[in-house]
DNA sequence: CATGTTTCCTGACAGC
DNA sequence: TGCTGTCAGGAAACAT
């Protein structure tokens, strides 16, 4: 599934490909449930517009616009869920089934939203500030912090007098943006830390190793291009390799790629949770 | 307010 | 073979 890795493998594939691109025609499926915009209105919003940038906030995929002067300053926002994917095709390519969305572009490629189990959101928001991080925290992004610029002291403190696991609040976005089901359990293996251990009991050097360790996760995943567990693949429709690095995740009955003991899985925060019992107290 | 539970959705897969 | 049932999970909505 698209966490922070993927998220961000997506943006810049897509970025690389359609960046300075000019919408020329869109369409969306009606069975599209917008994040904050009507179908017909988001492919208003869209048409006519140049390409400026493509990024990725939090697990958001952000598209930045050359400014223009018949219309207000927007961004469009795009979460891929579940299954989420957003693929730059030829149009001679047939689309695929679940495109619930299609950018027709000037240079003779097309932008595909396809999300078979249609957990992904999308809308148009007002770039209300001109300043970039001030519109990174507005509208469609709540309270919360990028794993990979939080300090160390700002990091302990997020966790401080929280009576819930710790995965749980490895997962919860308005704490920190982007961290997954994949990265929270890889994450707190190398940090060797139980999943279900309540997330105020642990110590100050537990929490500087789950620091270090969510940074570690994710900048190796991205590198890789992210985790290919089930359906994720990326802006040209390619597989990531993170998967391959994984010591726990989906890795249930096998050894232990440290110790040996056989990974265990249970149920955490809801989410299925894996874990070495023996590396992991 | 903080935390836990349910819901949405379809493909994949187990079992009969 | 083909049907039914179960599971996967991000995040919003709802309940405690």
């Amino acid at each position: 599934m698209p966490e922070l890795p993927e998220v961000e493998t997506v943006a810049n594939g897509v970025d690389a490909r359609i960046r300075g691109d000019y919408i020329e025609e869109v369409w969306f499926s009606s069975k599209r449930e917008p994040m904050n915009t009507p179908p017909a209105a988001m492919a208003k919003a869209l048409t006519g517009r140049t390409i400026e940038r493509v990024r990725r906030v939090g697990k958001h995929i952000v598209f930045d616009f050359a400014p223009d002067a018949k219309s207000d300053p927007v961004q469009w926002i795009v979460h891929l869920g579940m299954t989420g994917r957003l693929l730059v095709a030829d149009p001679a390519v047939p689309r695929p089934l679940h495109t619930h969305g299609v950018l027709v572009l000037r240079s003779g490629r097309e932008l595909r939203f396809v999300d078979a189990r249609r957990f992904g959101r999308m809308g148009i928001y007002l770039v209300e500030d001109t300043k970039e991080e001030a519109a990174d925290l507005r509208g469609f992004q709540g309270p919360g912090t990028e794993p990979l610029r939080i300090s160390r002291a700002d990091f302990r403190k997020l966790f401080h007098g929280r009576r819930t696991s710790i995965k749980a609040a490895l997962l919860n976005q308005s704490l920190l943006h982007g961290v997954g089901n994949i990265y929270a359990d890889e994450s707190l293996f190398r940090a060797k830390i139980r999943p279900r251990r309540m997330a105020s009991r642990l110590t100050t050097r537990e929490l500087d190793r789950l620091h270090g360790a969510v940074q570690t996760v994710l900048r190796e995943a991205i590198r890789l291009g992210g985790s290919s567990v089930s359906d994720y693949v990326d802006a040209a429709g390619e597989r990531g390799f993170f998967q391959l690095r994984h010591y726990v995740y989906m890795r249930t009955s096998q050894p232990c790629l440290v110790c040996g003991t056989a990974i265990r899985r249970t149920v955490v925060a809801g989410r299925g949770t894996h874990y070495c019992p023996v590396c992991q107290r």
